[in-house]
RNA sequence: CGGAGUAUAGCGCAGCCUGGUAGCGCACCUGCUUCGGGAGCAGGGGGUCGAGUGUUCGAAUCACUCUACUCCGACCA
């Protein structure tokens, strides 16, 4: 992409709306633009990198035996009637009427429809385990949305609905979950911990929330510094086969947010010198809930024994629109965002130093027509802009790589490539740039670990 | 929903206390010069001062009402 035909209005200082560093850094490297409060226009930038995060998303819950579908964003009333939530969801729910004064709703969340497509379409147990997903925009009409697309009204949500013949059915699909998240945030370049959270009614211990450690997160969390460095499951891991190790593995240690437990209990559980007290943002939640909405809606299927079972069900979030926000948290300097190349809007910029220097000018298309060759995402900063102007942009906006080419070094024939994550500059010919950004990028996708 | 604030050009702000026909920086447009860390000089465009009502000869400025947005708290992917 060539940044004189992109839209990136790059912003000099930041709205004085923006609180927290990455609502700032969203504002000002023209990824997002406000709408109203909790509502906003994902400009190109922010939402190529959104779409990076669904893809993994997608790929992850794919892999784990997921089958992706899609559901509207406004919803009968009557389905809620019947799980009898319509009453009970407060005021964050948005309440709509159509023309013929028939109550809708903006979905918060899908638990009612997805029940009712099973209960219209699954008839055996033969057809389970069964695990339904969609990625979809949804509304709660929080009392106070902050932190730009961190706590929005309006948001994308990954939910993923299990459905299975008995509780240890549904242990099983929760593992899956489990194993699918580790591997998502993992691939997302962040640390995402499972940590033991409230299960409500249900009870058991199956409901988890998944943090990722930052100074602004929202809770306040308590943990064993040994999970930072657990491995994470393998691309070849078997969904099919039994996961359990991995789960009992993670879950070994002690995680947990100020909602489950306490200082004191913290540091009688975690040897002094792993003890790590910090914050986190909530990425996501798998819990178990049982027949909560499959009882009042019907969802049964005929077991082997030829007499109706009420499914097990299990629902399992994930933020891709909090996601965005929770990286540039966990990913940052003073002169702005720090992408991993896995979600990165572009995997390396192509400054030209001086554009309209027939020289210079001439050795970046060719670089640029190789890179595109090698299949390395670039964007091409061909405007006639100040060297420094560039360079703020450049690292303003996260770009992982920066392939730097002025008249100065192309008279000896070099190039430099500037490491924006580690400031590390290298200088090498022009003729193998491509070859070491291809090498530098590659692994770092995270796509075949 | 309780408490506290803010609203003046695309963005960041001054002006308001002490009413007198709106200003600065950045951005934008034109020209020239520059060109390895957010360029320099010269010229230029852009604002019913959030909305409404009132006080006054006169309101960005004073009063009242409303709206939007932000922050703190309770709630949540």
């Amino acid at each position: 992409m060539r940044l004189s035909r992109y839209f990136l209005p790059v912003l000099k200082e930041s709205p004085k709306e923006a609180e927290i560093v990455s609502h700032k850094l969203m504002l000002r490297a023209g990824m997002i633009k406000q709408q109203a409060a909790g509502s906003y226009s994902w400009l190109p930038l922010g939402f190529k990198v959104l779409n990076k995060i669904v893809k993994i998303i997608e790929e992850e819950q794919n892999r784990s035996g997921a089958v992706q579908l899609l559901m509207p964003t406004l919803q009968s009333a009557d389905l809620w009637r019947e799980s009898g939530r319509y009453d009970a969801y407060g005021k964050e729910m948005l309440r709509i009427q159509d023309r013929h004064e028939r109550d809708l709703l903006y979905g918060p969340t899908n638990e009612e429809m997805i029940t009712d497509i099973f209960r219209t379409f699954v008839r055996s147990y033969k057809d389970l385990p069964l695990n339904l997903y969609h990625i979809q925009w949804k509304f709660r009409d929080e009392v106070r949305p902050r932190f730009g697309t961190m706590r929005s009204r309006e948001f994308l949500m990954k939910d993923a609905y299990s459905f299975d013949l008995d509780e240890a059915g549904a242990k099983r699909a929760f593992h899956r979950m489990f194993v699918a998240y580790l591997r998502t945030f993992y691939r997302m370049g962040l640390v995402g911990i499972p940590m033991r959270a409230d299960t409500g009614p249900i009870g058991g211990d199956m409901s988890y929330e998944f943090h990722v450690l930052a100074d602004t997160g929202e809770s306040a969390v308590f943990l064993d510094s040994d999970l930072l460095d657990k491995p994470i499951p393998a691309v070849d891991t078997d969904f099919n086969g039994d996961l359990s190790p991995i789960f009992n593995d993670w879950t070994s240690l002690f995680a947990a947010t100020d909602e489950m437990t306490d200082e004191a209990t913290f540091r009688a559980s975690v040897s002094g010198n792993k003890q790590m007290a910090a914050r986190g943002i909530e990425v996501g939640h798998i819990f178990y809930f049982g027949t909560k909405y499959s009882e009042p809606m019907g969802a049964k299927v005929t077991g082997p024994d030829g007499k109706d079972v009420i499914v097990h069900m299990g629902s399992y979030g994930i933020g891709p629109t909090r996601l965005v926000p929770a990286v540039i948290e966990a990913s940052h300097d003073d002169n702005g965002i720090i992408w991993p190349v896995s979600v990165a809007p572009f995997e390396a910029v192509l400054i030209n130093l001086k554009a309209g220097d027939a020289g210079t000018d001439a050795a970046c298309e060719a670089l640029y027509a190789e890179l595109n060759a090698a299949g390395l995402d670039t964007l091409y900063d061909d405007r006639d802009q100040p060297a420094g102007a560039k360079f703020a942009t450049a690292d303003l906006i996260g770009i992982p790589y920066q392939l730097i080419l002025g008249p100065r070094g192309l008279k000896d024939g070099q190039a430099e490539i500037k490491h924006r994550k580690t400031g590390e500059r290298e200088t090498l010919p022009l003729g193998s740039a491509v070859a070491r950004l291809k090498g530098l990028i590659e692994p770092q996708r995270r796509d075949k670990v």
